[in-house]
DNA sequence: GTCTATAGCAAGATAGAC
DNA sequence: GTCTATCTTGCTATAGAC
């Protein structure tokens, strides 16, 4: 945490933000960050493990540019369909700040075991902000469907974004564009997907999606008990 | 593949090969490649022009003896839902065979430009090598279905898969016991909602579905254009 | 002309002096 | 806690063997 004066700590993230979103991941080094902080590189090394975990604050900062941003958006607006549909255009938005080091952090972020998955411990913060946010959009609008699947939805929701995070990397059109409009048709398809979760044809659909995602906790239970830390 | 005596590309793939599987991607270095091969590392670099470039053999491998596999194992079965769920399984089944180097490809796999991606260019023979596969699923089953959805399926299913993994490389249980059991539940249910995509409250998804892997394309196509090699 | 050997750089990471 | 070596390894360049 900041004091009054900088410390050398503060200077050292604050040097390797500004290079990465300048440079990108694999364009800035840490001799740079280091000369940009006025260190040497060894004090770098003392504060933090490696390059990967300068990397860690993005992800929070993500979370809490999009929550904010998002709330601000949907205050008043009683749709489900609007109000994710906003959530999601949100997303993008602030995503494509980062998209200077968006390849890299998603490359670092498949790996299960590292600190940087978004099921990792590390990672808790950031996404309990993400659940955290879907779950005032839910709870603020007029969507009505199974309890089961409003229990698990935060979470499902989230799960969306992140394979949504997932084809976002791979558009390579100009400001994510092709993105944004498979967004624009995701929202209301999902939302229709959702209320119709009590009819027929969809209500086991729903509870596969629900158990599925109980499995993929369990898996990752599973490795708590033989190995390093990770949570959900 | 060898002539009578081993020439210094094959030592090298050997060496490179058998090295990965045991230590990984990361564990394995181009100078214990080059030992191992009895050959200098500049060597090394004078027939594949980086570490990334050795891995590209593995896709189609694997492809390959997916597909083999399954259709060994499919024959004769006219059930959808049983031939997709066979392939389904023996994909995990195969991909279980490189679990080591699973994380690294896949960390590799995300980065759209990469010549690892499984949209690039270089990664057309596994591509249409799975693409094939699924299209013989698809033919020699009993499905019935929109005929717009018909023509894009094995794409679909493709990307099914490609989801599929990135989720089989999240699991952590032993064997990937989670994923098997969430493919175990994903071919029935892919297959009633791939049947059901004509009746009302499915129908639009479906087609949304099929518009999502259009613009998927268009979003490359519009790199094309200003850049390095990929193609879909 | 096709391949191999050697030298050297850049950058991530670590050890140990102070 | 900070620094100065030092090590490792991916990668390039180049000289020269056959």
């Amino acid at each position: 945490m900041p004091t009054l004066d900088s410390t050398t700590r503060d200077r050292i993230v604050e040097a390797a933000t500004a290079l990465i979103l300048e440079n990108g991941y694999d364009g800035t080094t840490m001799r740079a960050i280091a000369e940009r902080a006025d260190v040497s590189l060894g004090s770098t090394y003392y504060y933090f493990s490696g390059k990967e975990d300068l990397v860690q604050g993005f992800y929070l900062r993500i979370a809490r540019e999009h929550a904010d941003l998002t709330r601000d958006r949907i205050a008043g607006e009683k749709s489900f369909k609007k109000r994710l549909g906003t959530t999601l255009d949100t997303y993008l938005e602030v995503s494509n700040r980062y998209r200077a080091i968006a390849e890299s952090l998603v490359s670092m972020a498949v790996v299960p075991t590292s600190p940087l998955s978004p099921f990792s411990a590390e990672s808790k913060p950031a996404r309990e902000t993400f659940i955290a946010l879907y779950e005032d959009v839910i709870e603020g609008s007029d969507l009505k469907t199974d309890a089961r699947l409003r229990a698990a939805l935060p979470e499902l929701l989230w799960l969306v974004q992140m394979i949504l995070t997932l084809g976002w990397v791979q558009d390579l059109s100009p400001d994510g564009k092709v993105s944004r409009k498979i967004v624009g048709r995701l929202a209301p398809t999902l939302s229709r997907l959702i209320r119709a979760a009590r009819l027929k044809p969809l209500a086991p659909l729903a509870l596969e999606a629900v158990d599925a995602l109980d499995s993929i906790k369990e898996a990752r239970q599973a490795r708590l008990r033989s190995g390093e830390g990770s949570s959900t």
